[in-house]
RNA sequence: GGAGAGAUGGCUGAGUGGCCGAAAGCGCCCGCCUGCUAAGUGGGUAUACUGUUAAACACGGUAUCGAGGGUUCGAAUCCCUCUCUCUCCGCCA
C-alpha cells in the first residue's frame, strides 16, 4: 500500500501515476473515505477521552457514596454513546482500509508508459536464433515428449496441467533446480526452503490478496493458500519485524513448487509446458535500503540473465510499459527465452522492485541511519522457473536424431550429453 | 486427536477491576564523576493513528499487555471463542 500521508496530501501525483497502469480505482472516493475516517476517529476519541477523565476522578470516591452513584448512572448514558461512536469508527475505519489497499503500486519514473504488453520495450537482446538447432521443432512435437512428459496420466491422477516428469527428463529437471539454487548461492543469496501453505494475511502483505484471489489454489478447511511463488511465503519471512541496517541488502533464494489456476487460458499458448497449473521454479529476493533499490533491481536482474546465458539460451529482456506491470509493482523486467521449435518468446522470469508498497503491508522495517523506522525496499525475481526453461532447451538443442544435447553446464548433473531419442 | 500449563514493552519478569503505557532488572542513549574499555551517579529509552500547526524529531488526544467478542460507569486483571507455545498421552509419514 502507499503511504496514507503521501497520498492524502499529493492525491494528484497519485491519480496521474496509477491512471498509467491499467488497475480501475476511485482516488475520489478513497479520499472521502479517508475524511470520513477521520472525522469518525476525531469524535469518538473526544467522547472517549471525556470518559477516562470521569472515570478517574470516579476512583477518587467512595465506593457506595452518593456522589459515586451518581456518577455511575451519568457515565452510563456516555458509555453508551461511546461504544456507538467507535462501532462507527471501527466501521469506518474498515471501509477505508478495504479501499486504500486496492490502490496499486505507482509506476517508477523510468518505467515507459504504454497501455498493454504490445508497448513494452525491448531492453536487451542476448544471442541469437544461430545457437538453435536446424531440427528444432515445438517440444509437444517431439516423439518421445508424452513418455518423458506424462500430461496425460497427470491429467488421470489430478486434472490437466500436473504433469508427470520421467526418468531423463525428471533428472534434468532436478539438475537445472539445483543448478538454478548453486548459482544463486555462489551470488550471495541465502537458500531458504519455505512452507508452500500460507495464510490469508501473507498473501494480502505481497499484494496477491485481494487483487488475485482468483488465481490461487485454495484450502478452505485450513484457510490456506497454496503458493503461487515463492515469493509468497518468504517475503513475509521478515513480516512485522525490524531490521538492522547492517542486515541490508538482505538476499534469499528459494525453490518451491508453485501452483496457479489460470482459469481460463487454453489454447495453441497453453500446449505442453507453456502453461501448467504446478510448476517448479527458483525464487531471488531482496530486502534493501529505500537509497538502492532500482540498482538492487539491475543487478538481480543481471544475475537471472547469467543464468540463461550459462545455459546458452537466447533471450530478451523487456521493460514492461506501465500499463503491463502489475499491481504491487514499481518496475518490472520480463526475461524470455526464444523457444526454437515454436518459433515464441516465453517468459521465464519476471523481476521487479516493488518499492515499500510489500514492505508497508508486510510491515517490514529497519533503522536507518538517523535510528528511525523505515520500511524497506522489496526486490524480487526468478532464478528461473522450470518448465518454460525445459521446454526451450528441448526445443532449441534437439539434434539430427531426435535427442536433446544438455546444456554443458548441466552435463556433470543429468550424468549424460544426451537424452531423449 | 485427548489432558494440563501458559502468551505482558528490545529481553527477563511483576501486576486479579479504577491512580497501569504498565513495577523492577537487563540492554541501549545522553550527562556527571573518576588520570586510561570498569565501577558509581542523574536522566532518558515503544509503535500506530489522530488533533493543533506553515510544518514539525513541538504540544495535546486515542489505541496497543496473543486475537476477537462479552460483562462493567471503568478490564492487562472477570467471562466466552479462537490462535499459538510448552509438558504428558494417543496417532502417524
Amino acid at each position: 500500500m502507499l503511504d496514507l500521508k503521501f497520498f492524502r496530501e499529493n492525491p494528484d501525483v497519485v491519480r496521474e501515476a496509477i491512471a498509467k497502469k491499467k488497475f480501475d480505482c476511485d482516488i475520489e472516493a478513497i479520499l472521502e473515505l479517508d475524511t470520513r475516517r477521520r472525522a469518525a476517529v476525531t469524535e469518538a476519541e473526544a467522547l472517549r477521552s471525556q470518559q477516562k477523565a470521569a472515570n478517574n476522578e470516579m476512583a477518587e470516591l467512595p465506593k457506595g457514596s452518593p456522589e459515586f452513584l451518581a456518577k455511575v448512572k451519568e457515565m452510563k448514558e456516555l458509555s453508551s454513546k461511546v461504544k456507538d461512536l467507535m462501532a462507527q469508527q471501527d466501521e469506518a475505519d474498515a471501509a477505508f482500509k478495504a479501499a486504500f489497499l486496492t490502490i496499486p503500486n505507482m509506476p517508477h519514473e523510468s518505467v515507459p508508459f504504454g497501455k498493454t504488453e504490445e508497448e513494452n520495450v525491448v531492453f536487451k537482446t542476448w544471442g541469437s536464433t544461430d545457437s538453435i538447432s536446424a531440427y528444432a521443432k515445438p517440444h509437444y512435437d517431439i516423439s518421445w515428449f508424452p513418455v518423458l512428459v506424462d500430461l496425460a496420466r497427470g491429467t488421470k491422477v489430478t486434472g490437466s496441467g500436473f504433469p508427470f516428469f520421467m526418468g531423463d527428463v525428471a533428472r534434468l529437471v532436478r539438475s537445472l533446480l539445483q543448478f538454478f539454487l548453486d548459482e544463486n548461492t555462489a551470488a550471495g543469496y541465502v537458500e531458504v526452503m519455505p512452507p508452500i501453505l500460507v495464510n490469508p494475511e501473507s498473501a494480502t502483505a505481497v499484494g496477491q490478496l485481494p487483487d488475485k484471489e482468483g488465481m490461487m489454489y485454495y484450502c478452505g478447511q485450513d484457510n490456506y493458500y497454496l503458493i503461487p511463488t515463492a515469493e509468497t511465503s518468504v517475503t513475509n519471512l521478515y513480516r512485522d519485524e525490524i531490521l538492522e541496517m547492517s542486515q541490508l541488502p538482505l538476499k534469499h533464494t528459494a525453490y518451491t513448487p508453485c501452483f496457479r489456476r489460470e482459469a481460463g487460458s487454453y489454447g495453441k499458448e497453453v500446449r505442453g509446458l507453456n502453461r501448467v497449473h504446478q510448476f517448479d521454479k527458483v525464487e531471488l529476493l531482496k530486502w534493501v535500503h529505500p537509497g538502492n533499490s532500482f540498482a538492487e533491481l539491475d543487478s538481480l536482474r543481471e544475475h537471472a540473465e547469467s543464468l540463461l546465458e550459462k545455459l546458452g539460451l537466447h533471450y530478451r529482456t523487456l521493460l514492461m510499459c506501465t500499463g503491463d506491470i502489475g499491481f504491487p509493482h514499481a518496475k518490472q523486467f520480463d526475461l524470455e527465452v526464444f523457444a526454437g521449435g515454436q518459433k515464441r518468446w516465453l517468459e521465464v522470469s519476471s523481476c521487479s522492485c516493488f518499492t515499500d508498497f510489500q514492505a508497508r503491508r508486510a510491515n517490514i522495517r529497519f533503522r536507518n541511519e538517523e535510528g528511525k523506522l523505515e520500511h524497506v525496499h522489496t526486490i524480487n525475481g526468478s532464478g528461473l522457473a522450470i518448465p518454460r526453461v525445459l521446454a526451450a532447451i528441448l526445443e532449441n538443442n534437439l539434434t539430427e536424431d531426435n535427442r536433446v544435447r544438455v546444456p554443458e553446464v548441466l552435463q556433470e548433473r543429468v550424468g549424460k550429453e544426451y537424452i531423449g531419442g
